[in-house]
DNA sequence: TATGAATGAGTGTTCATTCAT
DNA sequence: AATGAATGAACACTCATTCAT
C-alpha cells in the first residue's frame, strides 16, 4: 500500500534484463508476459516501466548487450594468428559462452524475434557480423578461403557455431564433448578454401 | 447472424492452410492473429473453426503437410547414386522448393513454433529427419562421411541448406545462382570424410 | 452433398422436440447449443430451423405440449371426488409422468427459463395454474382449505409437488417409494384447513 | 493501453460480486456477460479478472458467501426453544433477508447453476442444510416431526420457505402480509408429527 | 524508485442463423 | 424437406501499459 522495499536500481534493472533474456530465448518474446517477467525477476509489473520504456525496448536492450559481448569477444581474439586458429578460438569461446549463459548465446545466435529490433540494434548485429567479416576476409586475402563473398562464409560458419551452441545451450553437450570440437572443424571445413 | 457466398468446402480448407503457412513463416504463430489469417484467405473468422479445431491445430497440419512434402522428396531420390550425388540433388531439390513455395520450405527448415507441435508433427519431423540420416549412414559406410554419429551430420547438413533455403525464400539469391550451388558444395564438405 | 437422406416430416419434428426437451431440462436453455440439439435428433443443423424459426421458438413449443399435457391431466380428473383425493390423484400422475418421461415434468415444474417464454407459452401456464386453483378453490368453498387466496395454496401444493417430482426425475426416488407418498401428504397438510 | 481512477481494492471486489449476484440471480449464470457484471460495477471488464480467475469463479464467491451467511443465521438461532419456534425463526429471518437483499436470498435459495459449482460450494451448500437438519433431527426426537428421515424434512421446509422467499424478493409480498407467515405456518404443517 | 489496481483493445473461439445446393 | 458450409457478432479472457499512491 506504500511505495514500497526499496533495491539498488541497478540492480533491479539487471534483475529485470536477466529475466527478459532467459524468457524471450526459451518462451519466445510473444509468448512471454510482462506479469512473467515481473515475477521472474522478483518486481511488481509496474517496475518494468521504470527501467524500460517497453517490452520491446527491453528486448532490443538485451539483444545489444549479447552482441556488444559477442562482439568484443571476437575483438580480444585479435592477434598474430592464422585465420583458422582464429576461428577456432572464436568458436571455442562461443561455445564457452553457450556452457555459461544459455540465454544469452541464444539471444545472439538464434534469430527468431527479428522483426522486434529496433535500428540501433540491427547496428550491433551489423557491427558483430562484420567483425567476423573481417577475419574471414583476412583469411580470403590468404588464400585460405574458399572462393566467393567473404560475408557468405561468415554467414555459413556462424550458422554452424550457432548449430553448436544451441545444442550447449540446451545441455545436450558440454564444450568438452568431441561434438563440440567436431562441429568447429566442420564449420571451417565448410568455408576453408581447397 | 447470416451466411454467405458458398464455396467448395475442401478450396476452403486449402486456402486456409495456404494463408495461416504464409503468416505463420513471416510473422510467427504467436503474432498471427484469426482474424490476419480470415483475411487472407478470404472467408469470415469464424469459418476457420469448421476446418481447424484450433489454430494451433491450423499450424500442425501445415507443418505436417510441409514435412510429408519433404520426405516424398527424399524418398524419390532413391537410387544407385554415390551418397555425394544423393545429397546434391536433396539439397537441389529443397532450395527449387524454397523458390517455388517459400513459406513451405520456411516451414520445414526454419525451426520457430516447436514448442505449439503435437505429437503427431514431431513424429513427422522425425521421419523426415531420419531419412536424412539414413542417407548419411549408407556414406558412412561407405567411408564417405567424416568419424561420429550420422544424425550430428545430418543435422549439421541440414542446418547450411537450412541456411540457404532461407536465402532462396528471401529472394535474396535464386537457385541459379553461385551462391546456392557453393553452399551445397559446403554443405558436404563439412560433412565429408577427409 | 445433396439434398439427403429423407424421413417423415413429422417425425424429424418430433426428434427434435424430444432432443431439445431432454437438453434444455438437464443443461438449459442457454448452455445447449444448435449443434447439440440436431446431434442428438440425428439431423442436420440447418434442418431445425425448417421446423422452428429460432431456437426460442423451440423451447416454448416444448414448454407448451409439457403444459398441454399437464393442464389435460387436470381435466381427466374431474369427476365426483373430494378435493383431498382429485389432487391426491393429481400428484400421483404427475410423479408417474415424472417416471416415465423425466424431462417433461422438469419442462413442466421447474421454471428456470422464464425469461425466454412468449405470450402464448405464459397463457399456458396460467391455464394449467387456472385449473388447479379451481380444484383448490372447490375445496375453500367445502371449507377443507386454509384460509387464504387459492392462488396461494395452488402454488404452494405444486411447489412440493415439483419437489417430488424432481427427485423421481432425477431417479432418486421411484413413485412406489414411501417418500412419494409422504411428501404427496405432507403437500396437502400443508393447505388443508386447520 | 490506460490505467484509470484509483479505488481501494477491497471495495472494487466487493461491488464485483454485488453486481454479479444480481444479475445472475436474474438474468441466470449463462446469460450474464462479464461486460454487463463490469458495467454494473462501474469497473472495466479486464478488471473482474484482478479479483477472481474466472466468470465462474465469482459464481462460485457469491454463492459460497450466501451460504455463509444463511449458515450463520441458523447458528445465532440456537438455543432452548422448541422446534417449532426455531424454525419459525428461522424462516423469519430468511424472509426478512430476502426483503432486504433479494439477490441474496436468490442466490441462497433457488438452485439454478449448480453445474457450475465448484467442490468447495457444494461444501457451503451440505452445511447449510445440515445445520438444518439437525434442528429437524431434534424435533424428530422429540416426535414432533413426521416420521421419515429429517433430511427430506428439511429439504421440503426449504422448498416452501424458498417459496415464499421468492415472493418476498420479487417484491409480491412484504414480510408483514399475512401471505408470508401463512406459508411459514403451512411449511410447519407439512412437516410436524400428527 | 517501486507498487499493483485498473484499463480497454485485442485474443482465440463459439454459436444461432442463413441459404445455395 | 434436408443439408452443412459459411457467417459475424458476441463471448470469456489476456496483457502491455498507466498512474495515484
Amino acid at each position: 500500500m506504500a511505495p514500497t522495499p526499496r533495491r539498488d536500481g541497478e540492480a533491479t534493472r539487471q534483475r529485470l534484463l536477466r529475466a527478459a533474456l532467459e524468457l524471450f530465448t526459451t518462451t519466445g518474446f510473444r509468448a512471454t508476459t510482462t506479469p512473467q517477467i515481473a515475477e521472474r525477476a522478483g518486481v511488481a509489473e509496474g517496475t518494468i516501466y521504470r527501467h524500460f520504456s517497453s517490452k520491446e525496448q527491453l528486448l532490443n536492450d538485451v539483444y545489444r548487450a549479447a552482441h556488444r559481448w559477442a562482439t568484443t569477444l571476437v575483438v580480444e581474439t585479435e592477434g598474430p594468428y592464422r585465420t583458422q586458429d582464429r576461428l577456432q578460438r572464436i568458436g571455442r569461446r562461443l561455445l564457452e559462452g553457450a556452457e555459461r549463459d544459455p540465454a544469452g548465446a541464444r539471444m545472439l545466435l538464434q534469430s527468431r524475434e527479428d522483426q522486434y529490433l529496433d535500428d540501433r540494434s540491427r547496428e550491433a548485429a551489423r557491427e558483430f557480423r562484420g567483425m567476423l567479416q573481417q577475419v574471414i576476409a583476412a583469411g580470403k586475402s590468404d588464400g585460405a578461403i574458399r572462393p566467393g563473398p567473404a560475408d557468405l562464409w561468415a554467414a555459413v560458419w556462424l550458422a554452424l557455431v550457432g548449430f553448436a551452441a544451441e545444442r550447449v545451450a540446451a545441455r545436450e553437450w558440454t564444450v568438452e564433448q568431441p561434438q563440440a570440437a567436431q562441429v568447429l572443424d566442420a564449420a571451417w571445413d565448410a568455408i576453408k578454401a581447397g
